[in-house]
This record gives structure tokens, C-alpha cells and sequence, in this order.
DNA sequence: CTACCGATTGACT
DNA sequence: GTCAATCGGTAGA
């Protein structure tokens, strides 16, 4: 246990070469990972949105491939890091290479690294230091350098599965996608019940 | 080149 | 709950 880092093995790419709502769902509860000269900042998921691939109009790809969305038709276990009002937000690519797909990570719990997220971010609740897409982005100094990174390499920026954690059932919600204007009938927010870093409205659809 | 707009956040009623 | 600041990406003239 002195030696934390040789728990967190990056998800290898197998992992993300798969239906997107699926690795979405999966994906809540591995941890984050960022290290810089800073220092290492790491967070729990508890909440991610699948872009779907096919009949998605809320899919930055659903109109073709265009410089900004050119990672999405990567191969999957890449980043996706795009610009909204002036704020990044952080995808990871899913499905086979060529096959346009993400999931947006939205909100963190906050484990190691809390003085260096709280710089960043500048003074604010701890509950806040990564609840919400940009927020996270800010606390793990994410921007569009990291747009394309290879997050199977286990440098700079991984996913990591939790291998310490106790294993017990997560009691994932399901909801539309926040902030989407389009394909609201779609339940593809996924995220952590009662878990109070978790973003957004709280009135869960289904499990 | 211009015009439009959004996978947000923070401030405010 | 509502609202707007703010600017890069995109489409279109």
C-alpha cells in the first residue's frame, strides 16, 4: 500500500472498443487520473452521457467529421477535448476506429490531490471542485492539449478501475442528457444515486 | 468575411 | 427555478 500507483492500471483498450451506453455505465466508478509537475489529482466518476454513433442528433458527430470532432473517429481510448461558452469538456472515444463516438465524464468525487484541484479552480467548496463537466476539466488541468491523448498509456491522463474499492452493486441512475436540446427521449446520462457530487437534477428515469 | 449557436457556469429571483 | 456572459466552431454568403 505504499506504493498507490501500482493500483491504478489504466483501462486497456479493449474496455472502450465497445457499445458506447455500455462503457458509459461502466465507467461510473473508475477513477480518474492526472498527473503533472503539480503533483497527481484523482477523482471517482459518478456520473458520464453516452454520444451515440448512429441516430443521435445530439452527437457532435451525428453531421460528419469536422476538425473539432476528428478524435471521435479515432481509435477508442483516446480524448475527446472540446470548447462549449468558453469551458473544455472532456470525452473519451468509444467503438471500433471510424465508428464517431464518446462519452462525456461529468462530474467527480475528489480523492487525492484536493490543494492542487482547490488552486486551480480557485477558492471554492470542495463539493464543487469537480461537479460538472468544465469544473472537472479546470481541477485536472484538461484543455485542448490532451484533445487525441491516449488514455491506455497510463501517462498524464488515465483511466484507471478501482481495484482497492470495496465491490458492492452500484446504484446507477438513468436520465436524459443535460444541456442537450435534442434527443431528450433518449436515457443516456448515466450517474451515482445519492451520490451529492453528481451534477444536475436528480429525478432518476430508471436503473 | 459575417452570423449564428451551444454536451456551461455562476449569479440572481 | 431563470438568465446571460462569452467565444470557438461551423455554415453560409
Amino acid at each position: 500500500m505504499s506504493d498507490l500507483s501500482s493500483t491504478l492500471v489504466a483501462l486497456e483498450r479493449s474496455f472502450y472498443d465497445r457499445d458506447t451506453a455500455t462503457v458509459a455505465r461502466e465507467l461510473i466508478g473508475m477513477q480518474l487520473v492526472r498527473e503533472t509537475r503539480a503533483g497527481r489529482v484523482r477523482g471517482r466518476i459518478v456520473e458520464t452521457e453516452a454520444y451515440l454513433p448512429r441516430d443521435d442528433s445530439a452527437c457532435h458527430a451525428a453531421r460528419g467529421k469536422t476538425p473539432r470532432n476528428a478524435s471521435m473517429f479515432g481509435k477508442p481510448g483516446i480524448a475527446y477535448v472540446y470548447a462549449i461558452h468558453s469551458r473544455w469538456c472532456f470525452n473519451v472515444v468509444t467503438e471500433p476506429r471510424g465508428v464517431p463516438a464518446a462519452v462525456l465524464i461529468r462530474a467527480l468525487e475528489p480523492i487525492e490531490g484536493l490543494p492542487v484541484m482547490e488552486k486551480r479552480r480557485g477558492a471554492t467548496r470542495m463539493l464543487d471542485l469537480a461537479r460538472g463537466p468544465a469544473r472537472l476539466c479546470e481541477a485536472f488541468d484538461i484543455d485542448r492539449r490532451l484533445d487525441g491523448w491516449d488514455l491506455t498509456q497510463q501517462q498524464r491522463l488515465w483511466i484507471a478501475r478501482a481495484e482497492s474499492d470495496v465491490k458492492e452493486p452500484l446504484d446507477i441512475g438513468v436520465t436524459p442528457r443535460i444541456g442537450v436540446t435534442s434527443a431528450q427521449d433518449l436515457l443516456l446520462r448515466f450517474a451515482c444515486r445519492e451520490n451529492p457530487f453528481v451534477s444536475g437534477p436528480r429525478k432518476w428515469a430508471s436503473r
